[in-house]
DNA sequence: GAAGTAACCTACTTCGAGTAAGGTGAACCG
DNA sequence: CGGTTCACCTTACTCGAAGTAGGTTACTTC
């Protein structure tokens, strides 16, 4: 009777117990919004109590942190892995944006903490890191345009990318709050953007 | 000599006093951020206790709706203004940016508590205020896109302006943060945008 | 099986949001 | 001018959650 518990109460090296911490974290943050997260909760569903996650994690601004990374890496990841294979900068950029709406689609929890922002109330190490986010999806979008438009202005490039990270983050938050008849895919919110911007992208060049 | 203390401590009536107090918090959310900033600071700051500030606006989360809801209020008719007198669609569409574009640059400090995301950390009801700021331009942008493209999906009117809603809250916070030889105007936000946006919106009518 | 260390806990301090209960003074009435 | 009233304002508290000091338990290693 008491093996379940056991194992709920288990000891744990270092490493697993901050990835557990990290998945509670996560799933109490979305639920409640940062502000209302007690770190007495996080702790008690990780069968621990609250100086352990001070002791790994710093502060509360530290865990939100350390789960906006993980959320990042995964995302760069999956991106990447997209990419690869893509016929021509067109179909580069739909991959991508294809795979930017599926993994914020299959991640909502973990991505409202940064779409919707949780982090600026966190603090300063927290915004930056989401804002790390954004720019690394920045620094891609630059890197392909530049590759297929050699001549166009730098600063172009730079608010042609601001451009498409913003629209990105908007549409993905429209497209996951439409169920029934309204249901948008990943795929098609893609589309819509793409159909937008290619356009008015592709003639960007040296005037 | 306490003629000046006297001014700063005289006894107000409670609009007046409500307006120094919104003056006040949204110098002190912008300077320091929601979690950081204490009641206790804006109170003092104000010359007056504690209560008070709970007496008028009920909370911490309820002082920052109203500052909120006085920016909205203020860029919406800065954008109302904006518009009137336009000779065409694309026209107008241009002059909405700039007005937006002009109007965050001349309210940084309370517009970081929009484009920042302060609200989230603050609790449900801020969320929803910043929300329905963005709601407010998407459905200006979706009633002009309708005007001139009427046989358009609704659902790609839709996606268009939460992509125009998106890329202008980016670039705001992009070209603000330029300075000296890189720096960008509103005016100069506004024609990237539309260089990028323009040509695919005007496409868009029914296949 | 003793030493050392990694994992862990109880019990506390601190700080700020929010509140209860009462004081003060200007305006208005008689 | 004396009293009443009501809006403005205060002091002094509660309460909850972040963060911490210092000690305890159990696993590893020789």
């Amino acid at each position: 009777m008491t093996g379940r518990l056991d194992e709920r109460k288990r000891r744990m090296p270092r490493a697993e117990r901050e990835r557990q911490m990290l998945a509670v974290a996560e799933e109490i943050f979305a639920e409640r919004g940062y502000q209302a997260a007690a770190m007495d909760e996080i702790a008690e569903r990780c069968g621990v109590s609250k100086p352990m996650l001070y002791e790994y994690f710093g502060s509360k601004e530290g865990l939100l942190v350390a789960c906006i990374r993980q959320a990042r890496g995964q995302l760069a990841a999956a991106t990447a892995a997209a990419v690869v294979g893509a016929t021509d900068p067109e179909d580069a950029l739909r991959r991508g944006l294809v795979a930017f709406f599926r993994f914020t689609d299959a991640h909502r929890r973990a991505w409202s903490l940064v779409l919707r922002n949780e982090a600026a109330v966190a603090g300063p190490a927290a915004a930056a890191e989401v804002e790390a986010v954004r720019q690394e999806q920045v620094e891609i979008d630059i890197a392909l345009f530049a590759a297929f438009l050699p001549d166009a202005p730098r600063v172009e490039l730079e608010a042609a990318a601001q451009v498409v990270v913003g629209a990105c983050e908007r549409l993905s938050l429209w497209y996951v709050g439409r169920d029934g008849d309204d249901a948008v895919s990943p795929e098609q919110a893609a589309d819509h953007l793409m159909r937008v911007i290619w356009t008015g992208l592709s003639a960007m060049t040296r005037r």
